[in-house]
DNA sequence: TGACTATTTGGCTAGTATGCAAAATAGTCA
DNA sequence: TGACTATTTTGCATACTAGCCAAATAGTCA
């Protein structure tokens, strides 16, 4: 494999990475309504706040989030507004997975 | 986070994950252009066979590709059409990424 | 059957990711 | 300044991933 297009698919591969944990997801979704404070995203997920600035700081380093410090906290929000969109082809897939599964179930025969 | 959210995080996260490797992305381009056979995906990647073969059931796993034996090879090819226009939005990121960055190298100025 | 090719699986190591708790940092407000 | 809140960083334990090699499995063909 070119080195170029190593790099190319590393850099793709370094933003999917950063999407692909469930409380990452589930930040981005709330950044796609408001922005939110750290303490926010926290009261929301049951995980340490100190996990929850890791997963933060992945998002941000890829370009994915953004942040504004105001008074004594951090808002995050979504730097790129496409991300969303982005998931149609994902819950295709998963629609795929439901619909092999069901097949399995019924023997195959529908 | 409730229940039936997590799940649907977690199977988001999971076709994610499948992706976020730049040879598996690797191979998804070049299913999309061919199915392959193992031995022809290997000839392409600096990998051992068994590690193509990994990622080949990785990517299977989770309803990205599929396969068929033919005689004592086994062929893959994308099992959802969509899967390309998908990165449309990673490359917007991407783009971003770069722009910051070049930004940054310029002292802010532009 | 035996020799051969193609692929998958198991075992191992090294590197990476996750998450908590504690400590450090930054800002507010009396 | 001191007490307080918000956030990030560090240290550490645990768990997962990628890759190689060797072994196992499956198919072809003489």
């Amino acid at each position: 494999m070119e080195q170029r297009i190593k790099e190319r698919l590393e850099a793709r591969a370094n933003i999917l990475k950063a999407l692909a944990h469930p409380t990452r997801l589930f930040i981005i979704e709330q950044l796609e309504q408001n922005e939110c404070s750290v303490n926010e995203l926290t009261a929301m997920v049951s995980v340490d706040v100190s996990t929850v600035s890791k997963h933060l700081s992945q998002l941000k380093q890829v370009g994915l989030i953004c942040d504004e410090k105001r008074g004594n906290q951090v808002f995050y929000r979504l730097a790129v507004p496409c991300v969303m969109n982005f998931f149609d082809c994902v819950e295709a897939v998963i629609d795929e997975q439901r619909a092999r599964y069901l097949h399995l179930m019924d023997g195959g025969r529908k």
